[in-house]
Formats: C-alpha cells, structure tokens, sequence
DNA sequence: TTTAAATTTGGTATCGTGCCAAAAATTTGG
DNA sequence: CCAAATTTTTGGCACGATACCAAATTTAAA
C-alpha cells in the first residue's frame, strides 16, 4: 500500500529545469505517447527546441524516445512527473491559503515550483494533512492530488532515511 | 506617514536576476559604500564577476559606482533592497508555517524569491496581517520586517491603482 | 616613488532556452 | 506504390545570467 518503491527518496526535487519540468507534467496529463508537434504547439515553441529537450530527458531516463515517433514517459519519469504536479498543487495551495486568487497561486507557482525541493514539499504537504484538493486544475480535469511520490511520517523506514 | 512614493507600485519584484537581488539585500544590509572585494568575498566569486554585475545594477539605477572606489544604493536602490528583503522574509515566514526550520525556509526561500511578484507578496503580507517578525534573521541582528514597500490595503489611493 | 593591492577590461565558458535553415524520415494522396 | 506534403531532427547560431582568467589600470602603501 504505501510501499512506495525507495528510488523516491532520490529525487531532490532540484534535478531538472523549468521547462524540462513543464514537459514531463505535460507528458504526464497526456497520458499515452506524445509527438514532438504536440509539446512544441502546447508551448509554443520551435519543434527543433522540443527535439533538443526531449533528448536530453531521455537520455536522464526520464522518457522513452523514437525518434520520428514520439516521447512516453518511463516508470522514473511518471514517478519523477507526478511529484512535479504535486509540487505544483502543493504550492498552489499554499498561496491560495494567503489570499491569492487561484489564477495568481498558479502563475506564482509556475514561476517558483522548480526551485523547491521534494523536502519541504513533504513537509508541507504533511502540514497541511496530506490535501486532496488542488486549487488550480484546469477546470474539468479534477484531478487529485496524488500522494504516491510523499514521503509519509508514518512509513516504517522513515527514521533511517531522516 | 503611510504616504509611500507612489514609484513602488511600479515594482514588480521581476525586474532583476537572482545574484542582483542578492547584491541588493547585501548592500542594505551594510549601509554605506561597499567595495567590490566585499561583496566578491561574501558571495564568494571572483571580483571582475562582482565589478560586471554591479555596472548593470548601477546602469539600471539601483546603485551608484564611484569606479575603484565602491557602490552606495541609490533612493530607488535602497526602496527595492528593502522590497526584496521583505520578501525573503514574508516568505520564510510562510514556510515556517508548513513546518519547515529556520534554516530550511530560508534555504528555499533563498532559491525562489526572485520569481515572487511584489503583488502577491503584498497580498500574503496583508494576509498574515503585516507581521514584524521574520523567521529567518541571522542571529543578533534582529531586524524586524519593513513594511514601506507594501501595498496596504488601507491605503487612500488604492482603489485608483488595483 | 616604486611596489603591492584592489579594481576593471576583455576574452572566454557553461547552462538553459530559443530560433532558423537544411537534411532526413514519415505520412498522405493520387 | 511512389511523389509530394508534413513532421522531425540536425547543426548552427544567439541571448541572458553567471562565472573564470589574464592583462591592464588605478589606488594605496612602504
């Protein structure tokens, strides 16, 4: 149950940049196999830039590329991409408590989420009780938070690990 | 006495890097000129990196360079140092309420602050109702939060500028 | 005033990100 | 099933932020 595979205690939350991070949430929302065009339209950028990042993330193992073909996420890129959307819910939430609408709790999020590290968002996400609800979903996409990449008080080894 | 320069409400808290807003906060919190080795000593890089920075910093207004001699902040300078400082410490302040340490939220506070706008700052700060005490001092110097760069609710002209 | 120390200049480098043009591969339409 | 259209990749270049080094310049010290 909450045997989370320990590979997750790895991710410092640091290792990737701003818009490696937008890439891997956005493969992660898609779900199934993603074309170069499709991240390149979503971001609005030049489908040579997307070529250059998605090159890279695979060769980090964060996603399986064929070329000509598209991108999937592997097993450490989802793990890796759904901490990514955590952490940006998490902090959402946070700027949500102090006042800002869910618009603005989103931008500043999206500006800083790359900076904040797996650690303070577990213990922030434990402060808050392990939240359900994100205040900035796209409306319709309901999707809860998922609390498979937290680093829970409870787990039995957590005293070795801090 | 709440009549702040009406000049603050054009900071945006994205105007500049994160080693300027760096510089900023160190100049303010020496006072008068500082000499390049100063500050090449305190951040520990070399001093022609300092002496580039600085010329942009002083190019844009926020400092004056007496070349070989040192930099002072200027009005503008010294109003923007302050902001910056207020926001390190507004958001130290906000981790610390998820449970982070001292030195955590200053660590991750120190990694995102240059990507929170001035308007959200001014909102979380409302919002904790203008607090005095900031988490993450050093030691000794306790100085507490300055509020003139903040956007007061109560402010006459407020309705006007939102 | 000659020497030592501090500072600035100019050159170069890395990382993240982006564009463009040309080449290569894939898909489509006849 | 093959030529044309579309997609993707390559290679080159660029810019901002940051950094280093070596050489030149200025200031300070002996």
């Amino acid at each position: 149950m909450t045997e989370n595979n320990s590979k997750n205690d790895e991710i410092t939350g640091l290792e990737l940049s701003p818009r490696k991070v937008s890439y891997l949430k956005f493969l992660l929302t898609k779900g199934e196999t993603v074309r170069t065009t499709e991240i390149s339209e979503a971001f609005d950028v030049d489908p040579s830039t997307v070529t250059k990042l998605i090159a890279e993330l695979a060769e980090d193992g964060y996603l399986d590329h064929i070329p000509y073909r598209g991108v999937t996420l592997t097993d450490a890129g989802k793990v890796y991409a759904e901490f990514c959307l955590k952490r940006h819910q998490i902090l959402g939430l946070m700027f949500s408590h102090y006042g800002l609408t869910p618009e603005e709790s989103c931008d500043e999020t999206s500006r800083i989420e790359t900076f904040v590290s797996k650690r303070a968002i577990d213990r922030m996400c434990s402060s808050m009780g392990h939240p359900t609800l994100s205040c900035c979903v796209k409306p319709g996409e309901a999707r809860q938070i998922n609390h498979d990449s937290c680093f829970h008080e409870s787990r039995p080894n957590l005293i070795k690990k801090l």
